[in-house]
DNA sequence: ACCCTGAGTAGGAAAGTTTCCGACCTACTC
DNA sequence: GAGTAGGTCGGAAACTTTCCTACTCAGGGT
């Protein structure tokens, strides 16, 4: 019949409050009662209640005690480390990396293994070997774990299962997520790999209080991770982001702009002999090898027109370089700036580099896949009310309204 | 100190069923008791008591009876319509209009005159005496007047009122506002014209339950009005949508794609004599006049372009084609599908003609003035809580965080 | 053809329950 | 002794359930 418009009987106020008092205890780390009542404008009594009831539900925890001022010991509340776990899930090209993290974020256990990259079901194995491995150096069952994100490098349909265009991975992904759910018992969710390397620069590189930002993801291909509004921003079927297809005056239509193979193409018009790797192209230029530095230059060029062509469209606040390719700051950075600045469009355009130089697929799918747990936990724990307190608002829903 | 958490006394859970009962009865047109219990899942006691403070606050109103059921007859409620009033303005290059509106939408009083195109303050002056002429035949006076938006051809920050980059306005546009501002008593707020636009697709065009879309905004210059997850897309200083200068391989960089002036010189091109407006092309081309439709093709070729680079970066679920040049979808949108599929990209691409044929920029306008002030008016009269029932999330809101 | 009765609905009032807050109290530490 | 942490109790606010009255239509009896 009609919507939801969140009204309701006095339990509704009851779950509100308990959100509260856990948004704040989350927020600002352990924290005495006191200061709860304080940040939530909340009554000592009714603090001491809503505590009371999420301590029974064992998302929060005693944390010590705060014997700082004078007067009796303050006991200390924080989060439940153990009230939910995420297993975060990187299937690059080459390797798979798997990371288990508790509720606070801590990373419990950390694997990684070489990628299959013809057998589905042998990349399906390794992924569920690898998660069974961490559950068990983290000290808890794999159906512990309340969420799993897997990045891959494709597009990710809007319910988090459809894979498409999925260049990387075998038999297109086909089959993937069915294999892995049959063995893994938690919920799982795909997300594309530059995307949740955008979360992780949100979380934990330089982006935190930026609320739209765009993630360049330069590696094997080009990519790019948009956030808006604090909310990764995926597009209509999960496409949003496939820049590396953005025209460009040097490249036919329907080819990619910049990437792995872009970049030998332009060694070899360099005229630099052999088959060096990207790697060792940046070494080289590194090193002052005006042929390789040449082709460094070429690459910021077309990573600057990328930007400069997002830019048009969405504006964001910041442009962050990340990726293999992308990770050479030092060279790049300089040079993207240049570009950009010589055939700026009507706005001025903010680049900066990655915060955060490992691991930022493994990093983001672990952070989201916390982050779901946790939201279902907390769910549980006060009774579902749909507040959310991310900065700049709801952060990630995958909403499948279907 | 801190943030707030939407936490509070039992205070808070009577705004926030206020705020329930509002928002069924503004979606659901006039409604009986019965019906709004059912909806809001409220008591019968509660919905009496809101409704009794909604009455008293004058949000509200008794809108006859409903006889249709047996039993005693119903009373139905209904969004009182002079519980506040919108003052829509369009600044265009040739004309300024402006119109008011109750809090139903309902258009009271429309007018409409040149535009001073070198006098500011003749301009504010205009915009001023239109205003208080539509509020005069609204019955009302311009101090009941809530909210006022102007739709201007400029980049607008997020401040809504800093103008950037305002070619068809005097003096850059500097000062307008100020000077309006001076004459009107009631909060202003500027905006982008095709973000408008976008605005009123989406709430009286074909857009009405379609969370992303892109207006395609062609006219004296190009731009797109981005509407994601149901808001309005600004960009980090309002620059968002400048797609008339998103790289074209035809095109030297930093000078637009399309355009009033780009279709001229097309013509000229093609061999057309004399200086046909846009107007005059599209017509001869209807008639059948080969040459227009080659600047015709042309026109559709650098849409396509513009759409398709667009979707590659956010993506949209649909594209609008709208503004003087795109209304003649008859001859432009087959033309634009064709190219779009022929270099298509990754990703299949909708695209639609507008739904608003007449005073697009005028009705978004209208619509947000009436919503701001509308908001205004429900927070007041049930006590602020940062509700926001549009289809789709919180709708708009300017915020200004600073 | 007219009237009466029963069922279903709208609206209101009283009693009961849940929840929050303020005030008071105790215990602890500097 | 002063200031703080934590607990308990009575009061106020808000919602719900239950009961009650009044009204209208439908159907059957006279």
């Amino acid at each position: 019949m009609g919507g939801d418009y969140l009204a309701g009987p006095q339990g509704l106020l009851r779950s509100i409050n308990a959100r509260a008092v856990l948004a704040v205890v989350d927020r600002e780390g352990p924290l005495g009662r006191p200061e709860i009542t304080r940040a939530t404008g909340l009554s000592k009594t009714t603090v001491a209640q809503a505590l009371r009831e999420l301590i029974a539900r064992d998302v929060v925890d005693e944390a010590g005690i705060d014997t700082a001022r004078r007067g009796p010991a303050a006991t200390l509340y924080r989060i439940a480390p153990r009230c939910a776990f995420g297993l975060g899930v990187d299937i690059g090209h080459l390797r798979v990396r798997v990371a288990v993290v508790d509720a606070t974020g801590e990373v419990l256990a950390r694997a990684e293994a070489p990628a299959p990259r013809r057998d589905a079901a042998a990349l399906a194995d390794t992924v569920t070997a690898l998660a069974s491995e961490c559950a068990g150096r983290a000290g808890i069952g794999v159906a512990a774990v309340g969420q799993a994100v897997i990045g891959v490098p494709a597009i990710v349909g809007r319910d988090g299962r459809t894979i498409r265009r999925a260049y990387g991975l075998p038999r297109g992904g086909k089959g993937l997520v069915d294999a892995i759910a049959r063995d893994l018992p938690m919920p799982l969710l795909l997300e594309n790999d530059v995307n949740l390397a955008a979360v992780a620069e949100q979380r934990f590189g330089a982006c935190a209080d930026v609320g739209d930002f765009v993630l360049l993801g330069v590696g094997v291909g080009l990519g790019a991770g948009i956030v808006l509004g604090g909310r990764l921003h995926r597009g209509f079927a999960g496409g949003a982001g496939e820049v590396g297809f953005l025209p460009h005056p040097a490249t036919e239509l329907g080819t990619e702009v910049l990437g792995a193979r872009r970049i030998a193409e332009q060694a070899r018009a360099a005229g630099i002999a052999g088959r060096p790797s990207p790697r060792e192209l940046f070494e080289r230029a590194r090193g002052g090898d005006e042929k390789a530095l040449a082709v460094v230059d070429a690459t910021a060029r077309r990573i600057a027109h990328v930007a400069a062509s997002i830019a048009l469209v969405i504006e964001p606040e910041l442009f962050v370089l990340g990726g293999a390719v992308g990770a050479n700051a030092d060279l790049l950075l300089g040079r993207v700036r240049h570009h950009l600045a010589k055939d700026a469009g009507p706005l001025p355009i903010r680049v900066i580099a990655s915060g955060v130089p490992d691991d930022a697929v493994l990093r983001g799918a672990a952070w989201l896949a916390r982050h779901h747990a946790r939201e279902r936990a907390f769910a549980a724990a006060t009774g579902a009310p749909p507040q959310d307190a991310g900065p700049g608002g709801r952060p990630y829903d995958t909403d499948s309204a279907g």
